[in-house]
DNA sequence: GCCAACAATGTAAACGCTTACATTACTGCC
DNA sequence: GGCAGTAATGTAAGCGTTTACATTGTTGGC
């Protein structure tokens, strides 16, 4: 049934490590008997048993992308990047969520362990210590977006801080002086730093830091939904809110739409993504850009510099920075240098 | 460096088949025994080596899916779903995109091939010759919204005719009579189905099918954004616009609101996948649902089916009902029964 | 007490490939 | 013409498992 190797060899004439090098390019091997081969492997429909190679080679040709979860754009799009760079590798993707439990995280390190030549881990609830119990010290990782400062290890991260902190920069600078943040998840790593870049600019500009202003939230539409009819009753109302990222400002803006609130005249808006609806809607939203896709490209070249490398690999900590993007959403369309 | 089944059985005292039962639970072991190995395997930190196992064994424990691109959130939900199932059913997922090319498809093909104990494909442009040419013929294959009707294969199909035909009869019985329609990429399977059932509507309520009406697309926004504008400037303005899928629905108003006009007031204008976003735009999106992350589960539970059963595994080929969502863009509030 | 039956374990072949090393057959140089 | 050097090919060991079959040890029925 299934051809081997060892049939395209006896068709041939030849011996197995003849085909092989001819699959392999390895070594030398006569125009003729190449081209021999080659037909004859075609007439076969010979395909090399994948994991026969790995077993001899211990390399899979595979890497690996762990991701918290594989819900929205944003992960989609990391998918997207990192497909495309993994493509023009000649490598291949196996993908998996993790559930953000930890226990699920182990399990899906040490299964992806063996089955892969590196692995891009995105996963915010992970430490380096886990990191080390479960996976090989040879095996090239590259953290996305992980709270693990770690110099032993590549990684990527966003400016969170600087981004957050810009964007509510603007919003004082336009005279708002009540801003009220929606926070990201509980014990999220990104919204921690969001929620710290918005009171650095508070701070920075005299302004009360108030828990009063900071409302709760996971990053879901629904959340920003809630959110924003919290602070609709409260008494003295703020006139911007900022949003840890759009699908809670899309949430937000659908509450006060619902209440007759109009923004960004009666209250601004603001995300932080720029996800691609984030154009498309009215108003159209401003946010904090990140270039996500590109998240998924750079992990992955990180990645295979360090399969590549190997030893000599030198490890860098890298954040990637943001852009402030200013649409409708948050009341200031001209195209001014705020910085 | 790296620690194999006989290094556990020789700390262990035992043979490396013994090791082996314990893993894999196949054969007796006494408890006490089995406690031995498996503590001995957890200090020693052992993993059975995948590729070894699978060059056994001939499984991968990994199914593949192979996409026509990545872009935009109904692939991201489909991986969503799929990633879900493969996790329920202790597997893994290689994901892949084709880029629409037709040697990319084969090459994905070839190379998906002894990687995968099975394939859900989705690509619109393959035919069964080339999946028959590129795939053994025991490899369980799920085609997902393909244009293959070969009972030789499993498919899971979403009801395009079905679902457009719903969607132009309820403007229609709303007093529409001049629709428009923005394609979907030419030649694409999903893009001539809705066309068709467009066409079909149009005919049933005895309106004139015109070319004039049937603005080309590639379902991205921007080709909805360029289609509305050509539809602005039409002599005899249509006062409906069906869009083949609600990226190019959202480019289109955006468009129509850039030219100051009302939607749904002045033009109704409706989508087709119901993606996420299209409930949080202003004015919400109607569309025709599709149960996209159910997709990837439906077609992952079905391939794991034909993997265990095996040679008994009847195929089917099987329709995906969609489900009319009225919200304010084609200006028909109401809850009303349209069928 | 003997033997059958079975439980627990071991032995070794096979899975399909890569690759170090061995072999063979040419070349051209002195 | 013999020999070194090299190009082309072959041989066989190993990669880490699984598993059919062999071996050993125990048990219980007669």
């Amino acid at each position: 049934m299934k051809v081997t190797i060892k049939d395209v060899a006896e068709r041939a004439n030849v011996s197995i490590a003849t085909v092989s090098r001819v699959f392999n390019k390895s070594g030398p091997v006569t125009d003729q008997t190449r081209h021999r081969v080659l037909t004859i492997a075609r007439d076969l429909r010979y395909t090399p048993n994948a994991s026969a190679r790995s077993l001899s080679t211990s390399k899979t040709d595979t890497v690996g992308l762990l991701l918290p979860d594989l819900y929205g754009e944003f992960f989609s799009e990391v998918i997207r990047g990192a497909d495309q760079t993994v493509q023009q590798y000649h490598h291949h993707l196996l993908v998996s969520s993790s559930h953000n439990n930890r226990n699920e995280i182990e399990a899906a390190l040490r299964v992806m362990r063996g089955r892969v030549d590196g692995l891009v881990i995105m996963s915010p609830h992970i430490d380096a210590a886990t990191l080390n119990a479960n996976l090989p010290k040879s095996l090239p990782v590259v953290l996305l977006n992980c709270y693990v400062k770690d110099s032993s290890f590549d990684s990527l991260n966003i400016d969170n801080i600087g981004g957050a902190h810009q964007m509510v920069k603007h919003l004082i600078q336009h005279n708002h002086t009540r801003i009220a943040i929606i926070k990201g998840t509980e014990q999220n790593y990104d919204a921690e730093e969001r929620l710290s870049g918005y009171r650095a600019a508070l701070r920075e500009a005299n302004l009360e830091v108030s828990a009063d202003l900071e409302f709760p939230g996971d990053f879901t539409e629904e959340a920003g939904f809630q959110a924003a009819k919290k602070i609709l009753v409260l008494p003295h109302r703020p006139t911007a809110i900022f949003a840890s990222n759009d699908s809670m400002a899309i949430g937000a803006i659908s509450a006060l739409r619902e209440s007759e609130v109009q923004v960004p005249e009666e209250i601004a808006v603001a995300g932080f993504d720029d996800i691609p609806i984030s154009k498309y809607m009215k108003p159209g939203l401003s946010s904090v850009h990140v270039p996500i896709s590109n998240l998924g490209v750079l992990a992955l070249e990180r990645l295979f510099a360090a399969v590549t490398e190997k030893d000599n690999h030198i490890k860098k900590q890298d954040i990637i920075t943001t852009e402030l993007v200013v649409r409708e959403s948050c009341g200031i369309h001209e195209t001014n240098n705020d910085d």
